[in-house]
DNA sequence: ACAATTCATTTGGGTAACCAAATTTATTGT
DNA sequence: ACAATAAATTTGGTTACCCAAATGAATTGT
């Protein structure tokens, strides 16, 4: 009956590999500490270990990085986590706002096996609720293009495939006016006065707000 | 990012539970560490804090025991490790024996919101692949009553609901024979030579022996 | 009854994660 | 260049679990 395998060791993998692919800046021990919201001591202590198990690299700057392997794994999490939020949104009926915390918490049961059943009984979805891809078994993802709705071009099919914001407010707005990620929409018109943008969607006329439709993050071939 | 609140003690709680139930003998500390696969230094500390805790009594002649409060507890895990079970099993395809040690796992994720969406989507189970009942949100548990098949009247409507054996061999034969939990059934005769049986199931008749009958665990009314 | 066995308990350790506070080592603005 | 700032590191803890081995207490077979 042995718990859990360095359950805090796959939240810094995971936490790295968010900084090291969304910040410019280089990857430190007070930038991660301040991720994870943990002790720089404790930080330390943890990168140092993770050195040893050939997970990250120390660089001579102090930068840390994820070595390939440490990469993988990172990506198996991220996986996990993202499947999982499927999971809890389409199955379980929970909104794109809520699974956050849940998924962290399912994302170390630590089986590749049920992963992958999961993965088939979700019919293999390529993005989760919030619009990012799914890694594949091999940490293959793919890179998907997005743009505002608001620099998409008109009269093209659209999906909305991510959302720039993530508030409580936006998505029940997003609620209220029926749009929601995976929905296909068409600009119609944009209005010279205000750039707010009328939008077609399942036949129904959408009026935005340039704002909101700036937070709406469409497909781009 | 603080992970899992006393982990520990819910393997406490339900080994607790289980063996108050299934042990005809007073549950002490040699055998709360025996079931638990610890040492007993281990385990008389975790007991005293979970006195502390008004989870167990320790009676005067060291006997271990749940409070009301820490039945509760216990009937909580219990739910959660049998739903996830049934999840495994009826939306995942794994095999009444290979779920064990995930919802083992699954047991521990901490959020009572999520044990009852799942409740739901499953359809609400009242029994976990194994056949043992799944107490409701208060901890509420329909005892059910079996009885060998061997053991049952002829002529009569019955429904297998526990397995008396889990073996691989067991499971894989009963796969082979077309039967399973929840399967009806009724025992045409019974061979008085070898008082092996003749049953009828969708139709089919099956003829099993004694042996495999007594494994068998049908309603009793 | 009493030696043998079993159980309970104490003692002394261990590991994985965490922290605060002090210290050392850059880095940086003037 | 050099004081101020920031980052890295060290030191000395903590908590939750876990263990082996020694000791003490109770039970049991003969």
């Amino acid at each position: 009956m042995q718990h859990f395998a360095h359950h805090s060791e796959e939240n810094y993998l995971k936490t790295l590999y968010k900084l090291e692919n969304k910040q410019i800046k280089k990857v430190n021990n007070i930038a991660l500490s301040k991720a994870l919201e943990l002790n720089p001591a404790t930080v330390l202590e943890m990168v140092r270990r993770m050195n040893e198990r050939k997970l990250v690299e120390i660089l001579a700057d102090k930068t840390i990085i994820l070595t390939d392997k440490g990469k993988k794994k990172a990506l198996q999490i991220v996986r996990r986590h993202r499947l999982w939020e499927v999971f809890l949104v389409d199955k379980l009926s929970y909104k794109w706002n809520e699974v956050h915390d849940l998924a962290e918490q399912l994302e170390h049961i630590d089986s590749d096996d049920l992963v992958k059943r999961l993965e088939v009984f979700l019919g293999y979805p390529s993005v989760d609720p919030h619009g990012d891809p799914i890694p594949d078994e091999n940490g293959k993802m793919k890179k998907i293009r997005t743009q505002p709705l608001t620099e998409a071009p008109l009269k093209k099919k659209l999906t909305i495939v991510a959302l720039g914001n993530s508030s409580d407010e936006f998505l029940k707005y997003l609620d209220k006016i029926g749009l929601k990620i995976g929905a296909a929409v068409e600009i119609v018109e944009v209005e010279d006065f205000d750039k707010s943008l009328s939008i077609s969607h399942k036949k129904n006329s959408i009026i935005l707000s340039k704002e909101a439709a700036d937070h709406l993050l469409v497909n781009m071939p």
